[in-house]
DNA sequence: AAGACGGGGTA
DNA sequence: TACCCAGTCTT
């Protein structure tokens, strides 16, 4: 797919896959919030969260965003750090910073309404050739068929399609299969049927076979291979990254900095970071550290104890060490150009940061 | 086409 | 552990 879907009919020979499907949704569907409207605003939000991201962990946040801003105009209005700080947990941070720039774009190139076509949202940031499916299927009963990790396993068990899923160059096959099932009359409904059946009967492991309505045609379920579909190919390993960071304190006021683009975790907050190929920081690089920053360490302190945490990601492993150290006096401001700035900790608490952050910030009393 | 980009649930 | 989730963007 490069644009547009072809509208291409469903035929006759298909039409039982749509019959069978849109029997079984309305007695399986759940009450999803996001289902309840038309307003393209609140499809967009609930889509953009749930990318990557299973219903029960997105619910909170579709139930905050919305009560948070009601609008496009209210999303675009906020401070970009109070939306990262409301989608603080939900990972792949870009989503958030994507949504932000589009709500701008939308109130101030799009006089506030959503554009109304595939081809039209597709152009924003942060949609892709999924969630202008949604949009445009849900708000505007479009007939485009969503693509998503379940249609995928849906559509390969039961019609038997071996193309890795994991290829980008497979797509096409999917989508025009998709293209072909999806009816001229209920768009919408069968979108959200085929996601819903999806995480819910035809689920990754242990699908409900025994009671499933497409039994007797579905090409998995015929030839003992539903374990073996869909086929995808196994992600690289992730790399093991080791964070030195130098918790550095005075009074009661802590220094964090903004993290920058071309890393993880871009425009979260973190504190002073060294990174190292190794587990070990030796003592003198520590120090040396603090030194650079032109930081005086306090001799009237008891050395405070290492701390050590583990983060896992997708594609990285962060093994972290907080090296937390007391000030004699303030940073000069030399340290303030490198980005790191005092805050309060009530001030702290407000600011978006990682779980890792989060979790020590927690434990640790700051 | 391949990588980068989170965090949590499940087996 | 390993896999997956209502994917998108960059290189």
């Amino acid at each position: 797919m490069t644009s547009d879907p072809a509208p291409s009919p469903t035929p006759d020979s298909y039409s039982w896959f749509a019959s069978t499907l849109l029997a079984w949704y309305p007695r399986h569907r759940r009450d999803l919030p996001w289902r309840h409207t038309r307003d393209p605003y609140a499809i967009w939000l609930s889509e953009v969260i749930l990318q990557q991201t299973r219903v029960q962990q997105g619910l909170p946040y579709y139930q905050n965003f919305v009560a948070t801003y009601p609008t496009v105009q209210d999303l675009a209005a906020a401070p970009a750090d109070e939306v990262l700080r409301h989608w603080q947990g939900l990972g792949y941070y870009s989503r958030a910073r994507n949504m932000h720039y589009t709500a701008q774009q939308v109130v101030a190139e799009y006089s506030g309404r959503f554009p109304g076509s595939y081809a039209e949202l597709l152009k924003l940031k942060g949609v892709g050739q999924y969630t202008a499916a949604a949009i445009a299927s849900f708000a505007y009963d479009e007939r485009v068929a969503v693509l998503d990790g379940n249609v995928y396993r849906v559509l390969a068990r039961i019609f038997g399609l071996t193309q890795d899923i994991a290829a980008p160059a497979s797509r096409k096959v999917f989508q025009l299969l998709a293209d072909q099932l999806i009816p001229d009359d209920q768009p919408a409904e069968f979108n959200q049927a085929i996601m819903e059946f999806g995480a819910l009967q035809c689920t990754p492991a242990r699908p409900d076979c025994l009671f499933c309505p497409f039994q007797a045609q579905c090409f998995a379920f015929q030839h003992g291979m539903v374990a073996e579909l869909p086929v995808k190919s196994k992600a690289k390993a992730a790399r093991t990254r080791y964070f030195h960071y130098l918790v550095l304190r005075h009074a009661d006021t802590v220094y964090l900095r903004k993290r920058g683009p071309k890393d993880i975790w871009e425009g979260l907050y973190d504190f002073a970071l060294r990174e190292t190929e190794t587990a070990h920081l030796p003592a003198t690089e520590l120090l040396e550290a603090v030194e650079s920053l032109g930081g005086r360490i306090a001799t009237d302190r008891a050395e405070e104890p290492l701390v050590a945490a583990r983060h896992v990601l997708s594609h990285q492993k962060v093994e972290a060490q907080f090296h937390t150290v007391w000030l004699a006096e303030p940073l000069p401001a030399t340290a303030l150009a490198t980005g790191l700035a005092p805050y309060q900790s009530a001030e702290v608490e407000q600011l978006p940061k990682s779980i890792l952050i989060t979790n020590y910030i927690s434990n640790n009393r700051i």
